[in-house]
DNA sequence: GTCTATATCGGGATAGAC
DNA sequence: GTCTATCCCGATATAGAC
């Protein structure tokens, strides 16, 4: 990084993300960031190099900061149960706190030129084979049913991910309680699971 | 709709299907929809009369299918762990055959202009409403677990949707495993059900 | 480090001939 | 119904002063 400058450099990235996140990469004028990050457009050549590197910087950073979040989880844990809840949980709020920045990691791809491309795409397949090493040990310990690991990889991460796209933080249900929710949709899915199974009988007039 | 020109204007729209997949909605220049259409630029505005009403066409008229998909699932079944299987399956099949056109739908909401928007969101809160109603059905008969039914909803659908962003056709697992799998994930999850839990002694030499 | 001025390009959309 | 020609605008990016 260059020496002096930081906080401009900051203001312009962080300027990047809300106007990325709401209107878009292409449809987001380098002049409306330069405006919110209160300079003038060429200015911010001054700062980064071009438009997509403010994309890569973006994504980089945040896919970096979520994998060695998981990795944390991963050390410091050794149960496949407790691994789990706090795999989702850190999923979660990862994504709600940085609602914006992964956001823009989930709908950006098809902005990223080729070059830095591969690149992205490798850290989030490094967060993919984590949780999937996370699955298929908890598997082999008969802590989990026999299931394809990639599948529900993908599941988990789409659900969990999602999340941020409706969570309101003054909103009916605190972040908790949503974690807590996933984790029992999660481990135990969505059927009554005790002994009285559907009641059959009850149910047969509704037909 | 217009009297004639029924197939050009089929074209242009699949053309603009395919571009607004690949590169986005402001990334896909009117010019490459003619050229793979087969006329000039200027020839698109005798069947549509802009670039946005080629994108609310594509959301509107896979919203409303989608829609009427799972209201054909409801009124066919009557048992809810049927139904939810049932509309797994449905979700899961049309994400995956009409692939560009939802993912268009999840990710260009941004690129509506606010007249229409609302208008797609509303057909978007119906087909979650229709899920809701199901899952709430389900719970007062008893067949799934107290759990909140928006939430849930709000899962099932993020893991369904995401299923079309790496399923192949000629890859390892057909739709049908993938349904399969789906079905009992979200019903069952992950947690092995076996009277035999976790063999924790097993388990104590890894720590 | 930020500015003004400007180059250059490509986009959506329109006019009017055929 | 499709064409050619063109308008007009806004985009990224550069040059060079301060």
């Amino acid at each position: 990084m260059r020496p002096e400058g930081r906080s401009m450099r900051e203001s312009i990235l962080a300027a990047a993300v809300h106007l990325f996140a709401q209107y878009g990469y292409h449809a987001a004028p380098l002049r409306d960031i330069a405006r919110m990050a209160g300079i003038q457009a060429a200015s911010i050549y001054h700062h980064y190099p071009n438009k997509q590197a403010l994309l890569i910087e973006i994504m980089e950073t945040y896919m970096v900061r979520l994998n060695a979040s998981l990795e944390h989880v991963l050390k410091e844990y050794d149960d496949p149960l407790q691994r789990l809840h706090e795999a989702i949980a850190n999923h979660i709020r990862m994504h709600t706190t940085y609602k914006e920045e992964f956001f823009i990691i989930d709908t950006e791809m098809r902005a990223l030129e080729d070059e830095h491309k591969a690149q992205i795409i490798s850290l989030r397949d490094k967060y993919e084979a984590l949780l999937q090493e996370l699955l298929q040990d908890g598997m082999e310990r008969g802590v989990f049913r026999q299931c394809d690991v990639k599948v529900a990889s993908y599941a988990i991460i789409a659900m969990c991910t999602e999340v941020a796209t409706w969570f309101r933080p003054d909103g009916r249900l605190s972040v908790q309680q949503v974690i807590t929710s996933y984790r029992q949709f999660i481990a135990e899915g969505l059927l009554t699971t005790s002994g009285i199974t559907h009641m059959p009988d009850e149910r047969a007039h509704l037909l």
